[in-house]
RNA sequence: GGUCCAGUAGCUCAGCUGGAUAGAGCAACAGCCUUCUAAGCUGUCGGUCGCAGGUUCGAAUCCUGCCUGGAUCACCA
């Protein structure tokens, strides 16, 4: 690797010109600004202490022996401080012949020998799926995909939260107001009709306290008082002694739902290994707190509840389980990370859930921690921000939820309409143009969504922001699509790709190109660390969009120099290759003609 | 009030283990299809990197304070 070359010639050179004591892991080195002639930087600032010279001196010093020690290494320039490295063009042009080919570059096939297990898209089975949970499940199942890319052994885990007082009300208007009525006959999916359910049944609940309020209680007691609210906790504690009308109806329920978020699930491309039920998990965790509180980590207090003191660590104390002996959020994922560990034992537990969060995963990790369990040391929280929309934040009661599945439904349409008036699905079946659209629309929406920094807040506008042009998913597949076009079109002319190392010269678009590909295998390490897909996003657009300008500006097949004609063309096979694998990891589809 | 996160071009976002003149896209304007796909390319316009201090050869990046926005501190999940 010519970094590594660099960082042990550097180190080298500080040694013998200097003297000085320096590892190659000082070096730092970082590509060169494009303003500025050479392929690597190194700064000399930070080792002025020890050569005591001034910063062009010592550069040009360094650089001196290591164009004379490393033969891959060509010329030098000095710029202040700045050394600035030219490899040599054959050293790219060897790289090129030795890995275009694989299509496994820059991934990691060998495993790393870590396991993880990783929790995302946990939905509630009372509302369908929205924007944020997409943003969720894109970025759980990406994350997967770049450790997956790193070695490791990944489980994708989603956690159903199929029990609680919000299905109860689902079931409550169910057999209240739509008692009879089925996704079949209704024609709708499934998590359409429970979510229509739900509310149903906080509107109903609405007017009953308005009417409550009308008649002089104050607001909390009013909410507290509600009948409807009463029917629902009577509901939630039937469920729990498991009276079979209550849990036959929440299974058919359930069973509706979990068609729903199947389909929308399918459509989005996301996928899981297992499976959890919360009501499979909840009294785990009940037995979890028990035995912390024979162990005298947990306390109670006079009216049954129990607690984690958590003052020593800066935080309150964390009510664990009603005084009525049923379970609380945390009691549950107390339970689930147990057997998730029980299950697999694996090195790292990560949670894709919401910054919203944030003090629940600290609390959960702490509180594991003190009933013993060393493991809870691999807990990550993947945190991420909210999707605000122009006019706020998406809220169900007024109704500015964008839905998951009209969303693609959307973007599916708006893709046809931008193909059809680009004239671009002309020659295809009705079959080949939908999906192609189908591919673009979601590419579109994958790739605005996980391009944006994971922990940071971020705005969708539905008009605005959902665009083919410029920044996008579909910019980087149309490039994709270009060379597979190119492919073709050079298997026509019977132009082959260029197995032996190229002799010629080489154009610096050529070579910044071959510098991109290049950095590929640390870009997914670097992805792998910050757990980021944008940090993938990004580099995809960046390469795609070099690939265009070198497009555009020289001619690839036309060249009458075969030997060059075939080394733009193994460079732009490798381009596509390195596209179509980065955008594997963003969940997106690249298509071979658009 | 405590804690955590964010604030970069008109808008949406990169850049943040300190490094050279802070980058893209969108929007606006001007060009480029007889030529390997114009969902493309080129150019112009657009910035006191929230404010104020500090650290140092050097700060969008690190530290402190403040301002603004968000989240959280529930016997909701």
């Amino acid at each position: 690797m010519i970094d590594t070359i660099i960082q042990e010639s550097a180190a080298k050179a500080f040694r013998k010109v200097y003297s000085a004591e320096v590892e190659s892991g000082d070096i730092i080195i970082q590509k060169t600004r494009r303003d500025f002639e050479g392929d690597f930087t190194i700064n000399v600032f930070p080792f002025l202490k020890l050569t005591r010279e001034k910063p062009e001196i010592s550069a040009e010093k360094i650089g001196a022996f290591m164009i004379e020690n490393a033969p891959e290494l060509e010329r030098f320039n000095v710029i202040k401080g700045f050394l600035n490295i030219v490899v040599k063009p054959e050293y790219w042009s060897g790289f090129l012949s030795k890995n275009f080919k694989d299509p496994d570059y820059g991934i990691r096939t060998e495993p790393s020998g870590t396991s993880v297990v990783i929790e995302y898209s946990s939905p509630n089975t009372n509302k369908p799926l929205h924007l944020g949970h997409i943003r969720n499940n894109l970025i759980g199942w990406s994350v997967a995909e770049i450790l997956k890319a790193n070695g490791h052994q990944v489980i994708k885990v989603n956690l159903i939260n199929d029990r609680g007082i919000h299905i109860c009300k689902s079931m409550l208007a169910w057999k209240k107001w739509f008692d009879g009525k089925t996704p079949e006959k209704e024609g709708i999916k499934g998590d359409k009709l429970v979510g229509d359910c739900y509310v149903r049944f906080d509107r109903e609940l609405k007017s009953e306290i308005a009417g409550l309020v009308q008649k002089g209680l104050d607001r909390e007691e009013a909410e507290k008082e509600a009948p409807l609210m009463a029917e629902a906790r009577k509901m939630l504690q039937d469920w729990e002694k498991e009276d079979p009308d209550i849990r036959g109806l929440w299974k058919q329920m359930n069973n509706w739902v979990y068609d729903g978020f199947d389909k929308t699930y399918e459509r989005l491309g996301v996928d899981f290994d297992n499976v959890y039920y919360e009501s499979d998990t909840y009294l785990l965790g009940k037995e979890i707190v028990e035995e912390g509180l024979t162990r005298g980590v947990l306390f109670k207090k006079d009216d049954g509840s129990i607690w984690a003191d958590l003052s020593d660590e800066g935080l309150d104390e964390k009510l664990l389980l009603r005084a009525d002996g049923t379970s609380v959020y945390m009691t549950q994922d107390l339970g689930t990370a147990q057997l998730r560990h029980d299950d697999y034992n694996p090195d790292k537990l990560l949670y894709v859930v919401g910054n919203e969060q944030n003090y629940h995963f600290d609390v959960l990790k702490i509180v594991l921690k003190k009933l013993g369990r060393d493991w809870a040391e691999g807990i990550t929280h993947v945190s991420y921000g909210m999707v605000e929309l122009p006019h706020g934040k998406m809220k169900s009661r007024e109704g500015t939820v964008v839905d998951a599945d009209d969303l693609m439904e959307e973007m599916h349409a708006t893709a046809a309409a931008m193909a059809k008036e680009l004239g671009k699905a002309d020659d295809l079946s009705d079959e080949e143009s939908s999906s192609l659209f189908e591919m673009i629309s979601l590419g579109a929406l994958k790739y605005f969504i996980l391009r944006v920094d994971p922990k940071k807040n971020m705005l969708f506008n539905p008009e605005e922001s959902i665009d083919f042009n410029g920044n996008t998913g579909p910019f980087i597949q149309y490039t994709h699509a270009r060379i597979r076009s190119l492919l073709k079109k050079a298997t026509d002319r019977s132009i082959k790709p260029l197995n032996e190392i190229f002799t010629g010269e080489m154009q610096p678009k050529e070579i910044e190109i071959l510098k991109m590909l290049y950095s590929y295998t640390s870009v997914v390490a670097d992805a792998g660390t910050t757990l980021s897909p944008a940090t993938i996003a990004s580099y995809a657009y960046d390469l795609a969009k070099e690939y265009n300008q070198f497009y555009q500006e020289i001619s690839i097949l036309k060249e009458e120099d075969l030997e060059k004609a075939r080394f733009r063309l193994t460079l732009s096979l490798f381009t596509a290759s390195v596209i179509r694998s980065a955008m594997f990891m963003l969940g997106i589809e690249v298509p071979d003609k658009m």
